[in-house]
DNA sequence: GCAGCTTGGATTGTATACAATTATACGAGG
DNA sequence: CCTCGTATAATTGTATACAATCCAAGCTGC
């Protein structure tokens, strides 16, 4: 059984280019419409070679392959129904995302992230994230304000039920509002692509993070200095946010899940 | 031979050396003959895949292909002697370069630059050479201080003759060498990424360039203050030597050529 | 015993066949 | 003259066949 299935394939789409970027519209079942920036969306669902994609970097993020595991072509094609051709265009993708190694003639491997590779992640997160929250200061619509205030609002209420899952869904899209809101495809792209790499990081400090309020109070100050457009402020706030997390990450054993290689 | 015998579109070809460069002669069916260097290698000398790869870098960044062309698999397969396959790949691998855009089921398009993308590019530069050129004011190795040093000199020798071609490489490699100089494998590819992003653009504001020596002043300022080991000064002085680096380019034309979207 | 060669199987690399999709041309009908 | 649909060509997407390479096990000759 493939894990590809398509759950839906009546899906309509026609692609149009609007200010030199390539959209895909696509018209669902229920005759919701929604636009795809394809430039940035490497999640392609309507090609086989995407949805390997897709799938493999769930699968590398999410730890279900290890760190230094050879992944082989024929293997992985199996066990999603489809023949060598999508998986090694996907494997190609994923070395250059920095997923994958791929030795030639031997094979393709899990990249490893040492600790290292994580502190210099939050280092240069916190100058860009800084940035993006001075350019949001400027940029930010008004449907973007709103439901960045919903978003912390809703936040508080799951942090007291004690949902771990939506706390968690709902940081990730705070962040990912902000990104949005900076008005800068390029600053966005990079965001998310680091965003995304430490993702799998944050999965295994994240059952013993105690800091679910306090970040999202810090979300909350950034976002009343963007209300408020006070950019240097927001700047400061975001660029902090990022050394706290980091640090916080540190404080519930980093270092013991990766190795320390961050000494020198 | 047996798989080509059939149909007189497809190609003979055999490998050969000359003069210790690799050559891949094609024979078509018209007995029309092409001769093409595939040793662009240093990566992937072996793979096609890899040497395709980087033919088309070249010749994307080299303005060979202009913005928004399209890129046909046969087409670029036929002229270098090789299948789809390799192309292909090649292909899925510039696209996360973001060198191509690929519209799923359509086509391969050389991505397009906008002059607010270069604006936000030098942004985010201007930030990470600077935290680049802090952490390399404690990282840098002897000789990578000697390699810049040199450099400069050299740059400054050049600058005398009007040698533009080597001032420009000789600038390429100053910030190479910073981004090395940084250890941090993250910053380092994440910098090359954007320098390379920039370089067509560069490419043709270049022969108009009149910053050089004031361009290779500033070198020998960051590499002054990293021997000093003052990172404080370094980083401002690389964050500063990005503002000017783009303001010179919007001085020397950048709007007329690409478009002016930056005004938002 | 062991260095070096040979060989076979596993895996990746490349080419090609075929399917799916998209673009284009053209003609029917208004 | 225009619009729409259909046929057809061009192009990409995927599967498969075959080639090249790598690696380890086993053999050979000393």
């Amino acid at each position: 059984m493939s894990y590809l299935a398509d759950t839906d394939s009546a899906a309509e789409f026609f692609i149009f280019k609007y200010k030199d970027n390539i959209f895909r519209e696509v018209r669902k079942g229920n005759g919701k419409m929604a636009n795809y920036d394809i430039k940035h969306d490497v999640n392609d669902k309507y090609s086989l070679r995407g949805r390997v994609f897709q799938k493999l970097r769930e699968d590398i993020l999410s730890g279900k392959y290890k760190e230094h595991e050879e992944l082989k072509e024929v293997a992985i094609g199996e066990e999603l129904g489809v023949s060598r051709t999508p998986v090694r265009e996907a494997f190609r993708q994923l070395e250059l995302e920095g997923l994958l190694q791929i030795v030639p003639n031997k094979g393709a491997y899990v990249t490893g992230i040492t600790a290292k590779d994580v502190k210099d992640i939050y280092m240069i997160r916190s100058l860009l994230e800084g940035l993006c929250a001075r350019l949001a200061t400027e940029k930010i619509t008004k449907e973007q304000m709103e439901e960045m205030e919903e978003n912390i609002y809703l936040a508080e209420f799951h942090e007291d039920k004690g949902h771990l899952d939506q706390i968690a869904e709902l940081d990730n899209r705070f962040h990912d509002i902000l990104y949005e809101a900076c008005d800068s495809k390029m600053l966005e792209h990079t965001l998310k692509d680091f965003h995304q790499y430490v993702l799998r990081v944050r999965q295994r400090t994240l059952a013993t993070n105690t800091r679910g309020r306090a970040s999202n109070e810090e979300h909350r100050q950034i976002m009343e200095a963007i209300k408020a457009k006070d950019a240097d402020r927001a700047e400061k706030l975001a660029n902090q946010h990022m050394i706290n997390a980091y640090d916080n990450m540190v404080k519930n054993g980093l270092k013991e899940i990766y190795g320390d290689e961050s000494g020198s």
